[in-house]
DNA sequence: ATATGATTTAACCAATTGGTTAAAAATAGA
DNA sequence: TCTATTTTTAACCAATTGGTTAAATCATAT
């Protein structure tokens, strides 16, 4: 039963590796506190993964799709941009909610080796052309204001992600360091980015 | 002349800190690659600043003072909102643009080490209060629409800060990884945030 | 000038760390 | 059961790295 045992540890050396190298980056994580954290020999995560970096491509691979939601069935509907908009931020967040690590890993990593960044965006084949042609549908057509269609979004990803890349600078700062009126503030934005975001682009039909 | 001489090693191996630091973060940067930098004997770094801990926090302390503008000025001229907001932005990006990796330094750390973010805002003396004060007079006197003021003070570092803490992926996902066009898109952020947050908040008078 | 104290350097050290290796243990096939 | 293959481990290694030390250089004051 090769196979099953292989999976397995295999499995439990992914796991731990992204629980580490989430928390504390390329740099900051230890091969042996991976291991240790999978519950097994140091060498075997050699075994399986060769080099720290291979390793780490892997996890960050694996992390970076759960980063970009099914982005393209928010854009395909054919439902009105309010509820395009709330379904793309309520799906963020939910995300991010979820994984609260990943915007600091993303933006971390990103920033220490941009060129690995690019084979991967390659290789995962992100098209946020689709996304601009949306927009400028919705512009053409009335609903929205006109803009620089790349605005809207790197707005969008802002008022979604930095709250949660900045979380323990804003958790002090506006909570005083409360954990659970953080979360439900972060739980809450699902409407009231919605709600600031309609209000600036959202033309009323005259 | 030892005070000179002093004064100046000791600001060479900050200058060269920083720049290090801020690259590469806590557990990337090398003091011998900080000595390299400033163009000294290692000893020398751990002989004006013991441990990398010390240097580093130094640093952190510094570089964290930059990404806080002078916020008293905006929040106590008794300009219009619009205008309050504009030269809040417009700082905003400005030292960012002088600073580009001041975002993603200061992201990157207070996740490493929160508590020491704790420390270092304590006595930095922030006040967020002042902030959230002006936001909520200026709802009463029905200029704004009413909203929790931390969400608006949130989003306005969200997108002032966000495109710079994920630059790299911005760049190469939105400009084809053309720095000019990135920084030109930045730079034209100073007025297009403006108006997005303006046309979501403020309110006509009827 | 020279004694004194501060600054700078080369050489060194101990600990950490990514990675290897050879042998042991487990597994599967005959 | 016996053999071959795969999986797992303990021990080890070389390189890196933060930090130390003792000696050298420099500046200053007497």
């Amino acid at each position: 039963m090769s196979e099953i045992k292989k999976d397995n540890t295999e499995e439990k050396i992914l796991n731990a590796a992204q629980a580490v190298f989430i928390q504390k980056g390329m740099d900051g994580s230890r091969m042996q506190e991976i291991a240790d954290h999978a519950g097994i020999n140091k060498a075997l995560v050699h075994y399986y993964f060769r080099t720290k970096q291979k390793l780490y491509e892997a996890i960050f691979r694996k992390v970076f799709k759960q980063i970009f939601p099914k982005i393209e069935t928010f854009i395909l509907s054919d439902q009105p941009i309010e509820e395009k908009l709330t379904i793309f931020i309520e799906n963020y967040i939910d995300v991010l909610l979820k994984n609260p690590y990943l915007p600091t890993f993303i933006l971390k990593e990103i920033n220490r080796d941009p060129e690995f960044l690019a084979s991967v965006l390659k290789s995962q084949g992100i098209h946020p052309n689709q996304i601009f042609e949306m927009f400028e549908r919705e512009m053409e057509d009335g609903k929205i204001r006109k803009m620089d269609p790349r605005e809207l979004l790197v707005n969008l990803l802002s008022l979604s992600i930095f709250p949660f890349a900045a979380k323990p600078l804003m958790q002090l700062m506006l909570f005083e360091n409360d954990k659970k009126a953080y979360k439900q503030f972060l739980q809450n934005r699902k409407t009231t980015v919605q709600e600031f975001v309609l209000n600036s682009i959202l033309l009323k039909d005259k």
